[in-house]
This record gives structure tokens, sequence and C-alpha cells, in this order.
DNA sequence: AGCTACATGTAACGAGTTACATGATTAT
DNA sequence: ATAATCATGTAACTCGTTACATGTAGCT
């Protein structure tokens, strides 16, 4: 799997303590990988174990001591050759899917009720990335291709939970429909 | 997580053996959740541990024996309990993602070559899922309700991955302008 | 003679979650 | 005072993947 590669990418742009990674994984990664504190230190013990990481501890004068990481030239040529793979779609796991299929085992009602709470936590996010396209993004064409790609990534969590909100609607006005009959 | 609640959906509607069960997987599930042949017998004997499902051994003639699962009433009750609490959003994490932000460290070309195998997977998922559309869903107003919730999770199959083949797309129009420059 | 479908499992490993543990500084 | 931020870790557990193991029936 790809956490390795996560932070492999990360720290191919700068070094990075731990604690840093773990904001980034909570603010710029969000929409595409998610990684707990936890996750994060014990992957990059195994990673300087391996090799492609090496830390170094930097002492700081009111605040604990921290250990930055960065690529050592084995990480470098790791992630190289990471990003020439073909990468596969991630496996589908959502509950739900199950949920709707079994629908018509529970009252009308219940499914309801979890589709609306569905769609208004998609429908949250979707504006939270909104805005940060609206911020970040909004002139295109002056933007670094750094930035592009950023965007594109962005574009692609922007799509992703319109299209859960579109499905929702689609699903509440189907059920709905039946409600009637 | 909710293997456990998958396999227990499953036998609400009848008894399965893990046999049974792996190739709803394969075809039926697979556009909500997946889960491998080994996954699944070791849910079962979990399960059957815990007193949700019982097993009942099935002798046949010319074929091995198979073990047939069906739901106890504290698996019945647990399930439907389940089906009652809020789901939240599966969490996140594609490699592509993290590739199309770190896509500015390699030549276009790899990354233009990745977004197009992964076009290519997800229209040719998108045309398996059409023609079920096609074969089972085309007279909507006529199937069961049953069938109407089975034909909402093709719709999300259906919505998903048309929205990767929109973002591909987005993403190598995007990747290719920049080409020119 | 070899492949696919049927049918069930064990073992080892890798990845993700949850709980616990510590301790200083800064802002409210 | 007390909550949030900075900063790093251990331990136990659950879930997912890969490899190994076995054996029959039916089709080509």
């Amino acid at each position: 799997m790809a956490l390795t590669h996560t932070i492999l990418s990360a720290l191919a742009e700068s070094p990075l303590t731990g604690y840093d990674l773990w904001k980034r994984f909570e603010n710029e990664f969000n929409c595409f990988w998610r990684a707990s504190q936890q996750q994060i230190y014990r992957e990059l013990a195994k990673m300087e174990k391996q090799g492609f990481i090496s830390g170094q501890v930097i002492i700081q004068q009111g605040r604990p001591n921290k250990k930055e990481y960065s690529l050592t030239d084995a990480g470098m040529s790791h992630f190289l050759e990471w990003m020439g793979e073909p990468s596969e779609p991630t496996a589908i796991r959502e509950d739900l899917g199950v949920k709707m299929k079994m629908a018509y085992l529970v009252p009308r009602q219940v499914m309801l009720k979890e589709l609306q709470h569905r769609r208004h936590v998609h429908y949250q996010q979707l504006l939270k990335f909104k805005e940060k396209e609206q911020t970040f993004y909004s002139n295109y064409d002056k933007l670094s291709l750094q930035e592009k790609c950023s965007y594109l990534v962005l574009r692609r969590g922007i799509r992703y939970e319109s299209d859960w909100v579109a499905w929702c609607d689609e699903a509440i006005e189907a059920l709905s429909a039946l409600e009637k009959e």
C-alpha cells in the first residue's frame, strides 16, 4: 500500500517531522489519503529502518525536541520508481451501499434519514473544498505547475463530493416517490 | 467495520455457504464492498463464535460437503440495529491522488500514461455496470421494491465510474495543455 | 492431460484503529 | 484555570492481503 509512498512524496518536496506530516495529512492530503498520527510515527520508524529516510533530531527551546526526516537517495529512487508504476483503483468498501441494497427490509423512513445524513456530510465537505478552490485556485492561468497539480487533486475531491450529493438526491427522490404509492 | 454487516445483510435474505457469499461478493456486491474468500471464511467462523449466525453441514454427493450459514435471532437484531445507525463516509485512500499532486516532479509523459491507464480501467468497469443496467433494470416501473434498491446501488457504481472517467479526462486535458507551453 | 468450478480452510504478514502515556507552551 | 498546540511514542487489537494446502467433478 501507499502510506509509505505518500510519506515519501511529501518528503520529496522538503524534510518534515512526524508532526508536520500529520498536519499535512489533516489538511492538504485529506482529499486523497488519510492517516492517523500513530500510523505516521510507526511508518516513519519502519521507513528509517529500511533506509528510505533518515531522521535528525533538532533541539528546540521552549518546545519539545523534534525529529526531522529527509529522503535518502534510496528513498528518492524508490519514490520515482513508484511514480512510474501503474496504479489500480482502490477497492470500494461503502457501508451505505450495503444499507441501500437492504433498505427494502426496514421502514423506508430509516433509509431516508440515513441518506439525508450522508447528503449533509458530503455537502459540508464539498463546501470546504469549493472554498479552497476560490481562495487558492481562482486564478488558474497564473498558477505554477506544482499548484496546477494540487488543483487537479482538489478537483478530484470536489467531483467526488458533488457526485455523492447528486446520488443521495437521486436515491432520496426515488425512495420518496415509493413512499407515496 | 462492516464486513460483518455485509455478511449479516446477505444472510438476512437467505442462508448461504461461504462459497456462495464469495460468489456474491464477486458479482452483485462488487460495486460497494469487496472481500476475499479467505476473509469471508474467517469472518464466518468469528461470527458463528459470536452467536450471530449458525452453520449447518450439508452432505453432498459428487461434490465436497458444504456448510450453510443462517442468521440467528441475535444476528437479525444486530443487523436491524446497524441499519438504523448513521454511517460515515469511508476514508479515502487513493494512490492516484498522491501521484497527481507530485506529478510536477516527473516527466509529464509519466503522469499522462498513468491517467490514461486509469481512465481505461474505470471506463471498462463503467461499461460493465451500464450493461447490467440495460439487462436488468431498463423497465424501472415494473421492478419490485427490492430490485429498485439494488438498482440504486448500481446507480452509485455507475456514477462513481463515470466521475472517475470525467476527472481523468479533465486532468489529461490540463496536463496536455501544459505540454504545449 | 489440463483447466475450471466447487468447497473449505491455516499461517504469516501488512495496514489501520483505539487506547494509553507524557509533558511543555501559548492563548482564552 | 483550562483548553489547544506542539511533539513523540507504546501496546493491543482488528481488518485485509498473500501464500500455502487439499481434493472431487466435469468439460475440452
